[in-house]
DNA sequence: GATGAATGAGTGTTCATTCAT
DNA sequence: TATGAATGAACACTCATTCAT
């Protein structure tokens, strides 16, 4: 369709201009003016700045569930979903750079803290992620194949602000360590934090 | 002075506008009036409003800086450097949230595209906190008390970004658990991941 | 016909829509989709929004006319004609308050400036106002029943200035008295102030 | 001063340009133009458009109360100041005629009739004109002077509306009479309509 | 006739910065 | 040093109108 095509092209190009150089700084008329279409039409299809940037945000994390929820769905132990989950996280951001980089980095700040209210969506996905990470590990505590000295729910949130923080980072240039490292590490030291040590309560494979 | 009594008190009302309603929606003529001055002032003592946000950045990393390096001043073995640090860490930006908040939202966006060159103080200091890291486990590596499977310049990055996620996270409301409590999970779960298993090397405390 | 019920449903909503928030805060989208037709449709039928507007003016300032050419039509004399006419001019704003609203309210600002030429058919309706109230008046002075010590033109411009003002004021909020206390102080002191006092020279009925 | 100089010069420009083409049709950078200034200024001094707007409002309808007030202090009877009143209202309008364009024109039409709030206060000055109205006619009903059959508010609600609309379709060119004449027919009529013919209760001056 | 996606010139407003006093 | 009036480029957004289908 014609209509979803110039939609298409309007995000792509916000996409990359919004990586580039920044939320804030990215204009609507050089949106416009790069995408082929009339200033309007933005406005036609998104109704403001900020509806292009929550379109954008909202395919970017709806991914990102999916490939969590997958993981989920595949029923290994909480200690192997662990893994897996570690291996897919830093491999998804790595392979849609671009547009994690402007929800990264730019979501929270211009968006205040107070607009950014409970019932939002899109503060239901964010929120989705912690409760995700906490399946993991609430799947890992029954199982006994992960021991966690502390709630599930907060150990979820630390597990969270690690993948977010060390992603963050590498993506403003303050980390060297390539993505695919990054990833291996999180997998070894998350196991190594929260692995079981002693036998898992229940055969390899939950049933 | 007056000089110095009207620079302070510019610096703390904008610290607090800041954190309020972030950088790019406080203004300029707002900061004078609160801070009782005028807004020419702003410019005399700071240049621009971009020389203010820096001017607290330094501030607060600078006492962050310090604080870490004092840690690593007492000598204690890695494993109890790293345990101190992690101590450390949640309990100074907790009790400094305000200007941290500030650092830990505003910053990157506003500076870091493009314009946040690899030459620039403030950079070197960004810079310089993962050095820091990186001598905790150095040290430990040294004295037989942490096992790294990785090289520690990546593991120290890895190792901030998960305080520096964890404390973002916390600020931006997407998580529930309190500071001391994530400071004390940073401490057990760096520890069970890093710890060495094994007997030091050296004897508990290093000369 | 089809046509005619959109074109219906057009002026019905447009009428509503110009009544609530006024002509110039009432969009062609909002009126097109209020009234279940698309954007252009309210073009194909009325050419332009301005021409929609035109139509409702049309309306209801033909309603209006004729009227009082019904009044002049029943051959009272002056006298009993002008308190025929105060009642009906307050009745019949009174009945049709949200055209007439839009029409006091929204008319001379939008289409005055310049742009309302003496030749268009709106002007001459407008002007025809006054021209029927010279003709009340004319026909008090000529049966003897009204006293005028001013010309009938002039007279008529300021009783229509007098009506129009009251309506004007209280559509807009500025008076209290109802509609039809205000019919009753129209006939009453219009009478006082141009019924003649000597006997009239015609008998009660003219022929 | 030049502050003054500069707001002066605006509000000059602003209210010629308000006048010539209607609040609407003006825009701000056309009247920063116009007056010599940047359109930044125009804020600095005023706010918004409106601020403007209002300002010019203020001024003209100050005058305008001041005005009827300073006839309310000679204390003559209520006949003879109802019959200033119509000379001096006609007078006024006539001498301040672009101000009063404006004022009459655009005012109610722009500022939505639910957002010119009853407690706002252009509305309480709109308020007072009807109630210096109502104090003249008190003051003949009490002094005998002057006969009402209807309530004193009403009746000054209807006689404001007289004044109001005369001027309005004056300004708007739907009445060809000149000021000066429609001062001596709003005095000679009004006189006619509300004139006690009995001899009054006081003497003709009031103490 | 009917549609509605697309248009784009135009709007009021913002705000970091300057500079004469 | 301190002031604050003045600046003006830049911005997100509006909406009556058009036209290919």
């Amino acid at each position: 369709m014609t209509d979803t095509a110039r939609s298409r092209a309007i995000l792509t190009t916000a996409s990359r201009l919004f990586a580039e150089k920044g939320y804030g700084n990215a204009t609507t008329s050089e949106i416009a003016r790069a995408a082929g279409v009339a200033e309007g039409t933005l406005y036609h299809h998104f109704g403001s700045k900020d509806g292009i940037f929550l379109t954008l945000f909202d395919e970017t994390i709806d991914g990102f569930l999916a490939g969590i929820e997958e993981l989920l769905g595949r029923r290994t132990t909480g200690r192997e979903t662990l893994a897996a989950l570690a291996r897919f996280l830093f491999d998804y951001v790595s392979r849609h750079q671009e547009r994690y980089l402007i929800l990264l980095r730019d979501f929270p700040v211009h968006l205040t803290v107070q607009q950014f209210a409970k019932g939002s969506p899109q503060r239901e996905k964010l929120d989705r992620v912690t409760e995700l990470f906490s399946r993991v590990l609430a799947r890992g505590k029954a199982d006994g194949t992960l021991e966690l000295p502390f709630p599930v729910r907060e150990t979820a949130e630390m597990l969270r602000g690690t993948f977010y923080g060390t992603t963050r980072l590498k993506m403003l240039g303050l980390i060297q360590a390539p993505f695919p490292r990054l990833g291996r590490m999180a997998e070894s030291y998350w196991l190594k934090a929260l692995a079981s040590r002693r036998a898992p309560k229940t055969p390899r494979r939950t049933p």
